[in-house]
DNA sequence: GTTGTTTGTGAAACCACTTACATAGATTTT
DNA sequence: AAAATCTATGTAAGTGGTTTCACAAACAAC
């Protein structure tokens, strides 16, 4: 399929230079003369030659990629945040090395080992699920952190080496329960999932929220649905079955559009107006939250600047300075119509 | 960071035998005796040795990498499938390098010659809008197989080393409209826009579904929009401003589920009732169908067909054996609540 | 007109691994 | 028992670059 390729040597030879001084053209360096400069370069257009990267990676220890780890790359929100990172890694000239690893630890230590074995220069992790409970299963990050930089993209970790870029999720939740509290929604409900670290920064939002407006806080003021991800249906016969046990609420706050979805969706059937017999409020301002009917209103926590900010610290840290280990950015409510005006 | 890695020399002195003796134990080759494998093994495992993928990729002149291009990996439907052929390549033991390219043919091209030059083993081109209709245009897709197996996935094109796996979208639409038609329903819109090659055989077969019925196909019959992606509230004017004009329709069909999303927020503004007044089909049978309420009714390509085939076909072609270049499913309408029972 | 400093270039070592070829010993064949 | 074959292993030449070091030529300083 593939002639033998074209070597530096073979430029070299064409040039009239030595490889030494074409590898010297290839990498920019500055002790070459404009002449000579010049005359590798038509002979590199002329034969089309094209450095081998393997044999580059290996001189210089380095390929340009970033590993991206992600649990789900089809999620909406995860694949908004890799699509942006993708896009200003390669603006930085680096390619990414996709992994999509479940939720399962074994898998994750697995694709982080990979990365590692592939040599890539910094690692992002892409996601709240990354961080677990038990410190130990944690290793893993520290683990790769030694070898190179590990990123996290809205999850908290305080380690050598990781850098942390996340929303204020606790205060996001904060004040959007403030602001239905303010509005005379009294019984809010607070729903979510297991698939989520930062859904323990939002509960406490919500918690805190209830606790200075001066509420006493049922715990059926808490719904937690553990199953598999995006069960619409299932979400939504958990709503009616809780509603049905008596338990009434007349809004309701995800941590996560999908969930949110679903709360529409039992409002419709149980025949509830939105927003008067129910607010909805869901998390991450997807596109979900703008084909909904009524339009959802979201949280959204800024996921381009998050991206943004990540890659520029990754960069720096690569290239050697010393970059901020926790950054924090504020969320914002976005009002459609599923909140009262 | 690092210190001196642990190389296949060392290996080769701990274990007391030759480099080349490791690297066949490394390659799995079948000259090497029990015992000599156990002793390499086991100075592995001690001294916690990982090939260099560099040299190694130097060596064979592979890094079992895929490279995967997509115009947008946010997208609902794009996003899927990259998800399901990561999972399939990395079972197969291949990593994949992802590349959004966005909708401009200097940006495939480059993003094309970039992967080339990192010797992925094969690319593959998620989406149908890759495919030009200046068959110039194209040029790119050919230059690449030349080097490496190219896959496309929903969009067809003969030429060597270039192999197609897609659904038949032409059979989904005449059917989907038949039904329709079946029903009673004659005064259908086609509703598509530009981001999709196969959104022209989408059209082919709703024109001819009608032609079939012996319905004459008035021009107001599509609708085609033209803008930027994902605009809901666009397109949901759009809508509003053909049927002010006097065009009347009961049912839409829609190339993209984004798209029928419009159309029920159309429906809900002019207080069509749906299906009765209105009935709509979306395609992809997205997670935007499931949550969309009223349960958007929608072609189902089977995406993770697709990519299964795709994949083995790959792998196949990989192994160098002769795979079909084309590989046609045949996709299937989800009934659920916009289409009359 | 020597000495000291730049500047541009080449030779060769190195990066870590694969593999063609050679070879010694074991096993089979005749 | 000699010849032929096979098996396990080592030697060394590759893979295509980068980079250190040395060195000659050009230029400035004294």
């Amino acid at each position: 399929m593939k002639g033998r390729a074209v070597t530096i040597y073979d430029i070299s030879k064409q040039a009239g230079v030595s490889i030494a001084t074409v590898s010297r053209v290839l990498n920019g360096s500055e002790n070459v003369s404009e002449a000579t400069r010049q005359k590798v370069l038509t002979a590199m257009e002329e034969s089309g030659y094209t450095p081998n990267a393997f044999a580059r990676g290996l001189g210089l220890n380095t390929m340009k990629t970033i590993g991206i780890m992600a649990a789900d790359s089809s999620d909406l929100y995860l694949a908004k945040g890799i699509y942006y990172l993708e896009q200003l890694l390669r603006n930085e000239g680096y390619d990414c090395l996709l992994c999509c690893t479940g939720y399962t630890l074994s898998n994750r230590i697995a694709s982080m080992n990979l990365l590692l074995t592939k040599k890539v220069d910094g690692i992002i992790l892409v996601g709240s699920n990354f961080i677990y409970e038990n410190e130990e299963d944690n290793k893993y990050i520290y683990d790769a952190a030694a070898q190179v930089p590990v990123m996290l993209l809205n999850a908290a970790l305080d380690a050598p080496n990781v850098y942390c870029i996340t929303s204020d999720d606790y205060t996001s939740v904060f004040n959007a329960t403030t602001k239905l509290i303010e509005q005379g929604i009294c019984e809010v409900l607070y729903l979510y999932n297991s698939h989520s670290y930062s859904g323990k920064r939002k509960e406490a939002g919500f918690r805190d929220a209830m606790k200075n407006a001066g509420i006493k806080l049922k715990e059926d003021s808490l719904l937690f649905y553990k199953g598999p991800r995006e069960d619409v249906s299932a979400v939504t016969a958990l709503l009616e079955s809780h509603w049905d046990k008596g338990h009434r609420f007349k809004a309701v706050i995800a941590s996560d559009d999908t969930l949110a979805i679903s709360a529409l969706k039992f409002a419709y059937r149980k025949d509830l107006r939105i927003p008067e017999d129910l607010a909805v409020i869901g998390y991450n301002n997807s596109l979900l939250a703008e084909c909904a009917t009524p339009e959802l209103s979201s949280i959204d926590n800024r996921l381009e600047t998050l991206c943004q900010t990540l890659t520029s610290t990754l960069m720096g840290v690569l290239g050697g300075n010393e970059m901020p280990k926790q950054t924090v950015f504020a969320g914002e409510l976005i009002c459609r119509a599923t909140t009262p005006a």
